[in-house]
DNA sequence: CGCTGTTCTTTGACATGTCAAAGAAGTAGG
DNA sequence: CCTACTTCTTTGACATGTCAAAGAACAGCG
């Protein structure tokens, strides 16, 4: 027996979709003002923040929790942008090793500001500390059940 | 000057990114294996919750807060799979009339308990009341927010 | 060593979305 | 009524993601 969603529920759930929705398409249209796509913000800060910028693919992906290929796709077309660039991995012939270009790192440094600041105004700005805490605590829980 | 995020802020942020990712491909997981896309599944509870089950497309996409292009080509393509039809608008020559077929109809009657099932074990049922009330207060101004 | 099976990255085919342009059909002002 | 603008849907070109297959290189074991 199907126990449907009570309307209390059914409410917060279409809050909830319409929110999962709106907010990153909200901020995607800001990053793409400064020319860059979510993904490609992602791939640039992640890259960052790794220790000497470098890193394997397959790390890269897990890290990031995008398919293999996926990234390989994109950072295909991010290095022929001349954003980040691919070398041969010493250690192992069938690796690549990526890396920021000096390019994509001034354009992470331009973007980066203007990117907060949209987080800031479409979202954390909005919420109460104790608010916040709620959602961290939740988005834990539930990110966190098995898959 | 840029405010960067605080500690709280900056683990909350990555907390909620991870939910907004994660959940909604989780869905789609178990929608898939009920052969729906999300895309379908929308489409289909929808035009069903529609008196008559009959939407011309400038209404259908406002109400699902889709561009009109993305409702016309997945229409297209749902229409060739049988699970819609499309008429012409008797009232206005420039529109089409859409609506649900038997089979579209059967096909949504299928898949909606387990889906509903699906959110409640992805999501719904790990949140106390209290949790889901200030969810659905924080997402509902999240997105009422202007554009 | 030499096989055999595994791992890693790339590739190609395909599904889905976006944006801009095209076409057909409404509507309003003179 | 005409003309000029607007509205509506579809279409085509392109960007992005998925999935499965291909190729190259590794690793363990006889």
């Amino acid at each position: 027996m199907t126990r449907w969603l009570a309307a209390d529920e059914e409410r917060a759930w279409r809050a909830i979709r319409r929110l999962i929705t709106v907010l990153p398409s909200r901020l995607a249209r800001d990053l793409n003002q400064l020319g860059l796509s979510t993904a490609d913000y992602e791939v640039l800060s992640t890259l960052s923040e790794k220790p000497g910028r470098r890193w394997g693919l397959k790390d890269f992906a897990e890290k990031m929790q995008w398919s293999r290929s996926r990234l390989s796709h994109h950072a295909a077309r991010m290095e022929s942008r001349g954003l980040i660039e691919r070398e041969p991995d010493p250690a192992d012939a069938r690796g690549s090793i990526y890396h920021l270009t000096d390019a994509g790192f001034e354009v992470l440094a331009q973007a980066a500001p203007g990117h907060l600041d949209s987080v800031r105004e479409r979202f954390i700005d909005h919420l109460s500390p104790e608010e916040l805490a709620v959602l961290e605590r939740v988005a834990t829980r539930i990110a966190d059940l098995p898959d």
